[in-house]
DNA sequence: TTCGTCCTGGTA
DNA sequence: TACCAGGACGAA
């Protein structure tokens, strides 16, 4: 499940293709593209250069020549790899991107989630007004977090999956952040301390920026930009560790399912607290 | 706020 | 063979 830290690697690993200039794209799966026809999509970013590459969100952001951007949303299983045009194609693959001079961008998607997105750059406005604040931002402060959290009902784990809110965290990282905060995934938004918000925000920028150090988790599905696997995932704490010990207590990692996604925690170190 | 939908490979 | 994984979004 690509989730910011895998975003943000496949991101940066893209920066090589800035100056490029695609010579065509060929979608062999139609629905991975939004709005557009492949044959139309393809007329579209001929002969345009790569500008700039970024992340928004759990979003790769490609800025190109004549006031476009591509955006690349991975979803759960999409994959984002650069090859030498000529290499074998990708298992599962849905659009390729070629460039002048030999090189390719390939999109490949098991569950067909993930969507290809081209757009003025005006449009991204509208991107942007659907998300939250980066947790890894500068101006992410302890306070604008604490005054988020006033605004905000719910429990504090689907607050973190809530992109509005913030963006970029996903089922993994939520889970990871919660237990490095020793926060009850149920806990509810007024029930939190003051040390529990401090806590709970230095841990989402420490979880996160690991994470990206680590070129981001695998499981079956993500892979950078090369091809190859991250390195987070033996890092993980709870997530996918249901009936092991815990790390630091040793009690067994407990799973639920809560709107239908997992939740992992240790029930001793993310002990609800009484006071509320 | 929760549920269904899109999807299908991998696993039990 | 049946079921699980789940991000985002729209509907109930």
């Amino acid at each position: 499940m690509p989730e910011l830290p895998e975003v943000e690697t496949i991101a940066r690993d893209l920066q090589r293709l800035v100056g490029l200039v695609i010579e065509d794209a060929r979608a062999d799966w139609p629905g991975s593209i939004s709005d557009l026809e492949p044959a139309a999509f393809d007329a579209a970013v001929r002969h345009r250069q790569i500008e700039r590459v970024g992340r928004r969100a759990k979003n790769i952001v490609i800025w190109l020549s004549g006031d476009a951007v591509l955006t690349v949303h991975l979803r759960m299983t999409g994959r984002l790899i650069l090859r030498e045009s000529g290499a074998a194609a990708e298992r599962f693959q849905r659009v390729a991107i070629r460039f002048r001079g030999g090189r390719e961008l390939r999109f490949a998607d098991a569950r067909k989630f993930g969507r290809l997105a081209l757009k003025s750059t005006a449009a991204l406005a509208d991107l942007e007004a659907r998300l939250g604040p980066e947790p890894l931002a500068d101006t992410f402060t302890l306070e604008i977090f604490r005054a988020m959290l006033q605004r905000k009902r719910g429990n504090v784990k689907s607050a973190l999956l809530d992109q509005r809110f913030l963006s970029g965290v996903g089922n993994i990282y939520a889970d990871e952040t919660l237990f490095a905060a020793r926060i009850h995934p149920s806990a509810s938004l007024p029930s939190l301390s003051e040390v529990e918000i401090a806590r709970l925000h230095a841990a989402l920028r420490r979880v996160l920026t690991d994470a990206i150090g680590n070129r981001g988790t695998s499981f079956s599905d993500y892979l950078d930009a090369e091809g190859l696997r991250g390195g987070n995932q033996d890092h993980l704490m709870v997530y996918r560790r249901t009936g092991q010990p815990c790390l630091v207590c040793a009690t067994p990692i407990e799973r639920r399912a809560s709107s239908g996604r997992g939740t992992h925690f240790c029930p001793r170190c993310q002990a609800p607290t009484r006071a509320s």
